[in-house]
Order: structure tokens, then sequence, then C-alpha cells
DNA sequence: CTCAATCAAATTGTTTACAATTAAATTGAA
DNA sequence: TTCAATTTAATTGTAAACAATTTGATTGAG
């Protein structure tokens, strides 16, 4: 084996990929959050969810999908059951009827006061201080918003 | 309502989770491998079974579970598509019954060398600089090694 | 105006991920 | 030595995630 093979099989090894700390960690704190979530009826997805309505009441399942990344094949079933759970109302647009509008109930209104210790809860388990955890945050937005939109068109 | 009420919100903020941005840039990138591993007949969960082999070969599922932070109920189907597809061999240990091994065979070795591409046009994608990256990866393994299975039980 | 192109949501089918349980092998304390 | 506890894989059932397609509404070029 060359040299110059040996060396680029170092790109495989599993310590020098970013994803799959990535993937790993994403899933290790989603794990942490359904023990949390589960007592409000919450799946992570879910919470998602409640967090852009409750930031912003009254939005399109496209407006959602374009800020939680998801699309309607992962929202709609989704939004169905937080319907069920009387959560959000769910309604065509008047105006466009291509639109489906979502829409927090006052119970769902109300479960943003229960909510609040939510982050705290899940804020103990993490380690970093705050200096990491606003580098982390940054470095995350960073691929979000330029990496793969700009570069490789998805 | 209260000033402090007011101020708590602030945690309920999309743009100021940390999971938020780690569980959308952690899918956003397995979407960006997705047609890469395609040609390969690798999906995502696939490749980084066969990076561990690629490093380790001859792991048995609980050692491959405990280095990807999968179960053997996400692994035993996919490595049991793994091995219809010609890439791995999977036994019963003689040792220890209870150990299945997974050992590579000669196309999964030889896969190898194909994918020596992967790491490259993926990496294309991604606008961050050395530091950057560097930066990142150590805290997402801060995050796997410390945060969670020390102070939370998982 | 009109109809082809576009857009939004829903649907269908496949793959992951994981909790909970089961079955079989191994271990170790009494 | 023996049997209860532990360990490993596999299985079962459920929820996500997403590609691809379908349905219906809207838009806009000609």
């Amino acid at each position: 084996m060359k040299k110059e093979d040996f060396e680029n099989y170092e790109s495989l090894l599993l310590d020098n990929q970013l994803c799959f700390p990535l993937y790993a960690s994403s899933r290790l704190i989603i794990r942490l959050y359904t023990p949390i979530l589960e007592p409000f009826g919450l799946t992570y997805t879910k919470y998602i969810v409640m967090l852009a309505l409750w930031e912003n009441d009254h939005l399109s399942v496209k407006d959602l999908g374009d800020k939680l990344f998801l699309d309607s094949g992962t929202l709609t079933p989704l939004l169905k059951k937080l319907e069920v759970q009387g959560l959000i109302h769910r309604e065509r647009s008047p105006e466009d009827e291509r639109n489906v509008m979502i829409t927090l109930t006052k119970k769902g209104q109300a479960l943003k006061e229960e909510a609040l210790v939510i982050p705290q809860k899940v804020g103990a388990c993490l380690n970093l201080n705050p200096e990491e955890f606003k580098e982390l945050h940054r470095l995350l937005h960073l691929i979000l918003k330029d990496s793969i939109k700009t570069k490789c068109g998805i």
C-alpha cells in the first residue's frame, strides 16, 4: 500500500467525521428530552412545532416547514395528532385555499406557561459553559445557513 | 404579565435552543450524504457501520452499538441487509454464543477503496474553515462524552 | 381570457430509531 | 453446584423522516 493511500484512509476514520458526532449528539439530546416531554404529551418534533407556534402563532404548514426544515409528509400527520390533543387548530386559508393555517387553541397557549420548566431541566444536563454553548450555537447555524443550501443545491 | 415571566419565555425561543440546530443540521447533512452514498448501495446509517468496521473489523453487535450509540433494534435489521448485500458476514461467537460477530467480506473490504471519494465530496459542501471544523468537532464530542451520560443517567 | 406551470398539502411507501419485551447464554453469589 | 441475576440479540410495535406522487388552488405568459 502506498503512503498516500494510507493517509487517505484517515478521512474514513469515525473520529474524523463531523457528521457522525452531529448525528449521535442530536439523537442523544432528543433521548434526553423524551422523558421530560412525555408528561406534556409531546414528542421532540411536536415540541419544536409548539416552540415555533408559541413564538409566532398562525403559521401555514409551509411556514412551519421552512422554520423547522421539515416537509408536509412529516408535518401533516404530526399536526393532526396535535389537533386531536386539542393544542392546535388546522384550517384552510380563505384567501388562498392551498394553505392550511395552524393556530394555537387556548389549551395550546396555556401549555407555554408549563413548558417553561423544560429548557431548565434539559440545560441542567449539559455540561457546556456559556461560551461553549454560544460557539456551538454559532457553528451549527453556520451549517444551517450557509454551507448546504448555497453550495450543494438542497 | 409580569416582567420575569416575559423574560423566561426567552428560553422557549427557537433561536435560543441548542438542540434544534443540532437536530436540523444533522438531518441536513444526512440529506447531503444520501445521494452520494446511493451509488454504493449505502444509507447513512449503513455507511457509519461500514466506517466502524473498516476501522476495526470483527466487532460484535454490542461493540458496534457502543461505538455508534445505536441499539440492536436498529442494528439487527440493518446488519441483515448489509449481509444480503454481501458486504458483511454475521456469525455467533463460539466462545460466547450471546455475541454475534460482524466481519467484513472481501467485497466489504474492497468497498473501502471506493468510499474514499465520499468524505471529499461531502467536505466540499461544508463552508467551515479548519478551525471551525475542529472546534465544532470538539464541542460535539464534549456533549457525547460528558454531558449526558454522567449527569442524566442515559 | 385560458391553460400550462407552479405551488401547497396530503398521501403512499420505505427506512430509521427506539422503547419494551422475549429468548437464550453466561455469570456469580450462596 | 445451582439458580437467580445479568447480558446479548432479536423481535414487536410506534413514531419520525423523507422521497415521490397526487390533488386541488393559484398564477401568469401569451
